[in-house]
RNA sequence: GCGGAUAUGGUGAAGUGGUUAACACGGUGGAUUGUGGUUCCAUUAUUCGUGGGUUCGAUCCCCACUAUUCGUC
């Protein structure tokens, strides 16, 4: 069975709005943040751990997991999920960010991409028609197209045709796509260019994918100008299907995400940030690195209801840190990704009582303020 | 007691008779957005054991002292 979205509520001040996705693997409210679990793991957490934080989906990675393990293999298995040990749902990336971002050199060719791999340098090429299959043995519960996800800036020109060959790689990709368990969503490129992303949000449409994604964001250019690619996408997507803004997930984008009609984040700040040893608080990012929490034997913060605020110190974390123990980023870990889901949470609440801006604004306000 | 060697930042150390004393670790800050778990960036000795001397100029040459260290009685 394919993916089901259906939309509860939208919130009056806002383009945001609550809705229920309903997958094979249970049934979850939106708008989620999907923590990032590149190798077939959220690094260094259990699917159990991962689950304690009230998460919904996961991401995994078709690029990576075709290098290692291979496709095969986790077929084997029995597909990802049993391969993890994780019955929740999983997304795959297609590939098209890494090639973009992991690979030195490439050829963009009209059949995919040639590139030599990040781990030994070995000549690979990759098409939309075998992200897809490879996705499929994965058996992911959510595919994702294979895009071109093109650097910033870059001119008109070349992104015009870039658009229009991710829109035709989309649908070679659907035209393989075979596995009937598993959904497929097709991705809004386009730059800072605003006729790009129109026509690029239509196009994609018209080939009705069981969700849409909002790629090409995160790539090097400013806040303004991501938000502005968001506002010029989503007018043009469905009202039933999903919509997923790839790759961010910094509590202030995903505030501003929302509030622009963004069904979905994930993003790998939460547990990258947190292995070099950072917190997200309401007050701001913190680095328990720094000397000032040597002896602060309080909770990252007092209200927060994680597994690591509840039992651990800053003092304790910050030794773990700078000690290099993998517990101190396990824990900033687990509190990271809590973070995040709770402040899903509430944002779902506040759409409910159509109080997001108010919400918003205080939020942001004292993320901001300096401490 | 005698003889030798060495003294450079928090640590291990390079180095030169001439305006800014390598490098590494550590320290301190910062970065991180479809993963960089061991990553990246910035910063960290107005000063080369102490005192004298030679010289236009000494961390570098000379002397004394002190400390460390090795050998020896």
């Amino acid at each position: 069975m394919k993916i089901k979205y259906d939309l509860l509520k939208e919130e009056k001040n806002t383009s945001a709005r609550n809705g229920l996705l309903c997958t094979n693997h249970g049934t979850y409210k939106t708008p989620m943040f999907m923590p990032v679990g590149t190798l077939a793991n959220v690094k260094m957490l259990t699917p159990e751990e991962v689950k304690a934080c009230n998460s919904a989906i996961i991401l995994s990675n078709t690029y990576h997991l075709w290098l290692r393990p291979g496709e095969d293999i986790v077929a084997k298995a029995g597909g990802l999920h049993k391969f993890m040990n994780y019955d929740g749902p999983i997304l795959t990336d297609s590939g098209g960010f890494q090639v973009f971002s992991l690979a030195k050199k490439k050829d963009i060719l009209e059949e995919g991409v040639k590139f030599k791999n990040h781990l030994n340098g070995d000549s690979l090429f990759l098409t939309p028609e075998l992200s897809i299959q490879i996705q499929n043995k994965l058996d992911s519960d959510i595919a994702m197209s294979f895009d071109e996800c093109p650097p910033f800036p870059v001119t008109h020109d070349y992104m015009e045709q870039s658009v229009d060959r991710t829109l035709r790689w989309a649908k070679r990709g659907q035209n393989v796509h075979q596995n009937v368990n598993q959904s497929l969503f097709g991705i809004v490129q386009g730059g800072e260019f605003k006729d790009l992303r129109k026509y690029s949000a239509v196009e994609t449409v018209k080939m009705n994918f069981d969700g849409y994604s909002i790629g090409g964001t995160s790539v090097g250019e400013d806040k303004k100008t991501m938000y502005e690619m968001i506002d010029n996408s989503v007018p043009y997507l469905p009202k039933n299907k999903p919509r997923y803004l790839m790759g961010v997930g910094d509590p202030i984008d995903i505030l501003e995400g929302v509030t622009r009609g963004i069904d979905m984040f994930d993003c790998v700040l939460p547990t990258r940030i947190a292995r070099h040893g950072n917190a997200f608080t309401r007050s701001g990012k913190i680095n328990l690195k720094n000397a000032k929490y040597k002896e602060d034997f309080t909770p990252i913060e007092e209200e927060c209801d994680c597994y690591t605020c509840s039992h651990y110190t800053k003092a304790y974390i910050r030794h773990l840190i700078t000690s290099n123990e993998a517990l101190g980023g396990r824990l900033l870990s687990i509190h990271n990704i809590r973070f995040l889901i709770k402040l899903t949470e509430d944002i779902r609440e506040h759409i409910e009582a159509d109080t997001l801006l108010e919400y918003k604004e205080e939020f942001i306000k004292n993320y901001t303020k300096k401490q």
